[in-house]
DNA sequence: AACCCGTGGTA
DNA sequence: TTACCAAGGGT
């Protein structure tokens, strides 16, 4: 009817599936863990990447991935793999509960589907570390079930098409009910990548290339003249600022390292000694033994996600012979000259580095 | 729903 | 420099 003709609602969903698996076609990125056009997807490459990918930079995951697949090529591997190694191979990455999954993951594939992956986005939202994103991603890429896939790329190339300017996150509901609307069923792993590069290159957050976009004459959003302003994100909090002290106790050649709580910040990584930290500098409170510390001068800052933390470097030495009462359980004694080995979240790597540039 | 959970790049 | 942002999940 006519009043359907002069919306600015997309024409048909047939026509943006067909115009951005055209686009995609022409364009799509060559990434190492895409199956050429014609190829078999390899279910494990699809899920690590969507797992490494989530809220990290493909730049970033690139020699990540590479280096993961070389050590542990398939589902058998790395679910026999030891959970030390497993968590030092993430570090860096951040968001380490993600490699906490995999691992877990892996084990559930092994011991309770033969080690095949499940196919269905139901039972692979079931696996620890698939939520809604990346159950449907891999459904959709390595299985080609039609899935609704909806991440940020999505959200805000759908926001724009559909100008749905309701403020995330309640807008979520209506962008994915507008997402399952042009979801085909054809092609289903094609068209979630599509719309990720589409949301990469060209509907970025900022300065969109309208201009070079295929869905542009489709868009309720570059119609309405303002698409750069969807989607509405709700302003961030101010983070808070924590000190702490971290601990450098040296003996013959090594240092002591200690193994983060099971979960929480950084947890399962191995990692410097700390004390609590707090709303002030705790000196030197709760040391991992009995010694003869020296505060340097440098200090160490570090941004996580909801706090910024602000550390003094506090340095001992104990005689070679030396078994400290007072050293932490769980702790071992790790050889400086290997110390990149050890698999050190980025703070502690900063925290070592500084260290041994004042030493 | 709101909060926790890393890191590096960009403007 | 600050602020925002990225193929989110768990609780």
């Amino acid at each position: 009817m006519d009043a359907k003709r002069s919306s600015p609602l997309p024409a048909s969903a047939p026509g943006v599936a067909d115009a951005l698996l055209g686009w995609y076609d022409a364009h799509r990125r060559d990434l190492p863990w895409r199956a050429q056009p014609g190829d078999t997807p390899d279910p494990y490459r699809v899920w690590l990447s969507e797992v490494m990918l989530q809220q990290t930079t493909v730049a970033t995951v690139r020699p990540r991935f590479a280096a993961w697949v070389d050590r542990w090529p398939d589902f058998a591997s790395l679910a026999a793999a030891r959970d030390e190694d497993v968590m030092a191979a993430w570090a860096g990455l951040g968001y380490y509960a993600r490699a906490r999954n995999l691992f877990a993951a892996a084990k559930v594939v092994v011991a309770d589907h033969g080690g095949q992956f499940p196919r269905t986005e139901a039972e692979l939202r079931a696996l620890p570390g698939l939520g809604a994103y990346t159950a449907a991603a891999v459904a959709a890429i390595a299985f080609g079930e039609r899935a609704v896939v909806v991440d940020a790329n999505v959200e805000r190339v759908v926001a724009r098409l559909f100008a749905i300017r309701d403020a995330l996150p309640g807008a979520r509901v209506a962008i994915r009910a507008a997402a399952d609307t042009i979801t085909p069923d054809a092609r289903a792993g094609d068209f979630a990548q599509a719309m990720m590069d589409l949301g990469s290159a060209i509907c970025t957050p900022r300065n969109p290339r309208c201009l070079l976009c295929p869905l542009r004459t489709q868009c309720a959003g570059f119609a309405a003249g303002d698409p750069e302003t969807m989607p509405v994100k709700t302003a961030r909090k101010a983070r808070p600022h924590r000190h702490g002290t971290i601990f450098w106790l040296e003996r013959d050649g090594h240092i002591l390292l200690v193994r983060r709580p099971p979960t929480g910040l950084l947890g399962g990584m191995r990692a410097l000694p700390t004390g609590a930290w707090t709303d002030s500098p705790p000196g030197l409170a709760s040391p991992p033994a009995v010694a003869d510390w020296r505060v340097l001068d440098n200090r160490v800052t570090h941004g996580f996600t909801h706090f910024d933390i602000d550390l003094a470097l506090a340095v001992a030495r104990v005689e070679a012979h030396q078994t400290p009462n007072h050293v932490a359980e769980g702790g071992e004694w790790w050889p400086i000259a290997t110390l990149d080995a050890a698999g050190l979240p980025t703070l502690f790597a900063k925290a070592a580095a500084a260290i041994r540039r004042a030493s």
